[in-house]
DNA sequence: GCGACAG
DNA sequence: ATCTTGTCGC
């Protein structure tokens, strides 16, 4: 794996994300996509949650899709991104349904190189696209209050570029980056608003629920 | 040079 | 991510 090539192509790459100044209005029925994968030797379960802004929930998706490339800290996205688009181009001709926003598990900016898997997303699609990991790439520094909505930014350089985020009261904070066509003070709200319960985000776990149980059978 | 390192 | 026992809590 030329690591030297795929680290020029993310620093190329990143220069096409776009993150607009203003807060991004959605409508009570723009859809929302959320992702997650789990893996059975070299068989990926892609699962994909489809809901409402408004919350109304569609349904939970899953495809089966072979994985072609190791897992390599920084270069997350050449393994997750091309199975996520799959699934997302699939069950969009099957429904005939369109996403207004991406969820995905793991980063968008808040990477080393301003290129984790939202943002591989994000440049594929043309989305709007939110990264939410529950581990860090880049140090924060500061402590973070123990209360829900609690948040610390992540620096890249003297850059914001995502933010911990305390979703519930006295529970591990989540990693909030954005990966393309949307600005973090909108993803921070989406993310809070999408986890009444649990640190996370309730689309993201049914689509990990939803291809943990298909990776068993 | 060494260790750490999203999922 | 996955491999694992018991255990705590709703």
């Amino acid at each position: 794996m030329d690591l030297k090539k795929l680290s020029n192509l993310q620093q190329q790459l990143a220069k096409q994300v776009i993150i607009p100044n203003e807060d991004h209005r959605f409508k009570s029925n723009d859809l929302i996509f959320s992702l997650d994968i789990q893996y059975k030797n070299n068989i990926a379960f892609v699962g994909l949650d489809i809901q409402t802004y408004a919350g109304e929930i569609i349904g939970t998706y899953v495809e089966k899709t072979s994985v072609d490339m190791e897992y390599i800290p920084q270069f997350f996205c050449f393994r997750e991104g091309p199975p996520l688009l799959e699934i997302i181009q699939l069950v969009q001709k099957k429904l005939n349904l369109n996403p207004d926003l991406l969820i995905v598990d793991g980063h968008g900016i808040a990477h080393p190189r301003r290129f984790g898997v939202a943002c591989w997303l994000g440049v594929h699609t043309n989305l709007p696209v939110i990264g939410c990991a529950k581990r860090s790439l880049l140090p924060y520094q500061g402590n973070l209050a123990e209360k829900r909505s609690s948040s610390l930014p992540v620096f890249l350089k003297q850059e914001i570029v995502g933010k911990v985020l305390r979703t519930q009261d006295n529970v591990k904070p989540v990693f909030v980056s954005v990966g393309n066509k949307i600005n973090l003070n909108t993803a921070i709200n989406i993310i809070l608003q999408l986890s009444p319960k649990y640190r996370i985000c309730e689309p993201l776990r049914r689509a990990d629920h939803m291809a943990r149980v298909y990776a068993k059978n």
